[in-house]
DNA sequence: GGATAATCGAGACGGTACGTCGCGTCTTCAT
DNA sequence: ATGAAGACGCGACGTACCGTCTCGATTATCC
């Protein structure tokens, strides 16, 4: 839930529940898109640090009070507009099917390293951190972003473990920070390449584990 | 080195090395440092968004112009006040004998962990990413701060496959990646603490795998 | 017109025609005064090289931006201050009746003198050369607070020729600038004075003229 | 005597007496030049406005310190290198014989005329009220600009009374501000030309009188 | 159907900070 | 002592956005 901030409710953005009808006019749908739409012409174009609510406002052809009708800042806005592109969790992982769990999981990061690598993926990171940090914004944005593709993972290696793919008794959590972490960590340093051998790497490495193999 | 922008060289800040020795006035150092400290102080009672040229200027006592005349913009000055603080990699890891890297490398991550886990670490944190993402102050600052310390990582690691600790054939910045990566990854999401217990439980992680011992 | 600079029309202050009647919020009159009152309360305390675009906007309690708005520069808004205080030409010349033209024109020229005299005559002689000679600024600056007085002599002098008061054949042109001048002259250097015996005097020489009476 | 201000005693620019032979290195007169010529291009170039200290020293090739240890301020500077084009009052009537003054007075006010009209004279007119109106600096500025040729004029005016050309009992400082009012008038306001049908006139007309001739 | 009410475009408004320019003073080195 | 260079404290410049507000014009629901 992006900020709401004061009198009229300022509305859920992602997956709003229920239509209020109240009395007045409701609100235009269409608004709410193009509003969205100039946010994401102006992320591409610009970076995330181009994006101002004048400048949305003046691109979707709309009032500015009309954006802080329904979103609190900027990072509100930009977030529902990633939201709509980056968003959708289940694009990301369709195609397991019963078989061997790591292998899933390959494929799960390599689509994760995909967009990380992306020029998205970029935007993404440097509005991770300039939002304020413990705002309740950048919290659902790295939820929602990052942590829900870990949470996709996790799944996943309960799964591997259960299956014998995996050795009992890993702590499921270190194992995801290990993995995702060193992915999320290319992303932001920059200092290394994020294709599929990177992720290959990384998956083994993990697996196999740095120490001798007898002890 | 700090981003350098127009006529007269806006100094290299962290290491200059040539005094100029130039003709007319040379600068002041106590007007740099006050300037600093200003920075400093700024960030630790408002945080890193709270800072502004203007705030910096009018703590230290100071003229604008005269700020912008070595620091292009905020976060230049955020970079060298931090770098006084906190960039100091010889703290860091002066207790390693000649005996177990491994043990070396654990106790640097404890010490990485707590600069992470204190207020100054989530202000660098988000710096890090606020800065323009790809500018050449982010790249020092990241420089800097974090892969100066993965950097620390990488000549243990080597030392432990060296001495036996570890196996032969690891791919150590996959393997830098996945430990700094875990640490820094916990840092920008806050989602699980970064105390001495999750350092040892990601070395241990690491250096054991997730696979199965023997298969 | 005060100097109109960009993109929405910096309106026309003096005498504005139509109210534009537009979409947005309709801009705040009270505010235009207050801005206008602060202008001449800092004129009149510091005279007008103390005045200041923050100083107006401080005084008057409003954004710098806002003063922008409507005013190109601080010498358009000094025009306005003073053009409310001092440009009412009906002001001047009421007291004419029907009878001898140079007795009016007498009156008229003493009331310019006094208002040479007074302290707003010379704020508007400084402000007069200070604005740029021949911006579109300083032209109405004079046609407002000099060539209006002037313009109301030409009248006068007129009827005074048609009244027989006058000789036929001069060029009231160089005879308005032969009287207005003198006054003007005196108001610039200073080096006299300019009180109803100097009005009295400029116009018996300027009627009598220099030369011999007989020739 | 342009201002003088602080402790080295500023020297007086226009015609400095004596060489006061000191202790330390003698001041370098062609420093002096270089900052006069460099004023003189810089209005030349930009006009009177954009005169300043900065420009002045740049284009000189000489330190701001310089500039300031013998001219108090920008208008003290300008001052002085307007001084050296058009202060030259000799320069201005030497033609008079021994035959009509009325005639001598003419050709004066043709070549006031002139270099009232030339671009010199707009920027002297402009610097003229820039000036803070009653500093010391404009007075000067007026005394040497205006008033010296006004005074020029008085000599005339009083050998033309002597002559029998012009009728006694006229008032010498009232016939001069009608006569070198009017041009400055026209100068200032640039409402009407200033060549020598222009002097012919006003001079006509001051002589003539406006009022009928036989009463 | 007429009142009520919330929406939307537009844009003025009080602010804060920006980054720059010029001021006039100062400090340092070289002459 | 003079002079070139340039750092410094300061004040003002004019601009960009912020987030709020006040308009007129829609567009619905409710009585």
């Amino acid at each position: 839930m992006t900020a709401v901030k004061k009198k009229t409710s300022r509305s859920a953005p992602v997956l709003e529940s229920a239509p209020p009808r109240g009395r007045g006019r409701p609100r235009d749908l269409q608004v709410r898109e193009a509003i969205l739409r100039a946010a994401r012409e102006i992320i591409e174009a610009s970076g995330p640090a181009g994006l101002t609510m004048e400048g949305i406002a003046a691109r979707a052809g709309v009032g500015k009070p009309t954006v802080y009708r329904w979103w609190a800042d900027r990072h509100a806005v930009a977030m529902d507009a990633m939201m709509q592109e980056h968003g959708d969790p289940a694009a990301m992982s369709p195609q397991r099917k019963g078989r061997v769990a790591i292998k899933a999981l390959q494929r799960q990061l390599e689509t994760v390293a995909e967009v990380f690598a992306s020029r998205a993926g970029r935007n993404m990171a440097s509005m991770l951190a300039a939002a304020d940090s413990d705002s309740e914004l950048a919290k659902t944005f790295r939820n929602h972003f990052v942590m829900a593709r870990r949470e996709e993972g996790r799944s996943l290696l309960n799964e591997a473990v259960a299956n014998g793919e995996l050795r009992n008794g890993i702590d499921i959590d270190v194992a995801l920070d290990m993995i995702y972490g060193a992915l999320f960590f290319r992303l932001l340093m920059g200092h290394a390449t994020l294709d599929r051998g990177a992720v290959q790497k990384i998956l083994a490495h993990a697996i196999g584990g740095l120490g001798l193999s007898e002890q």
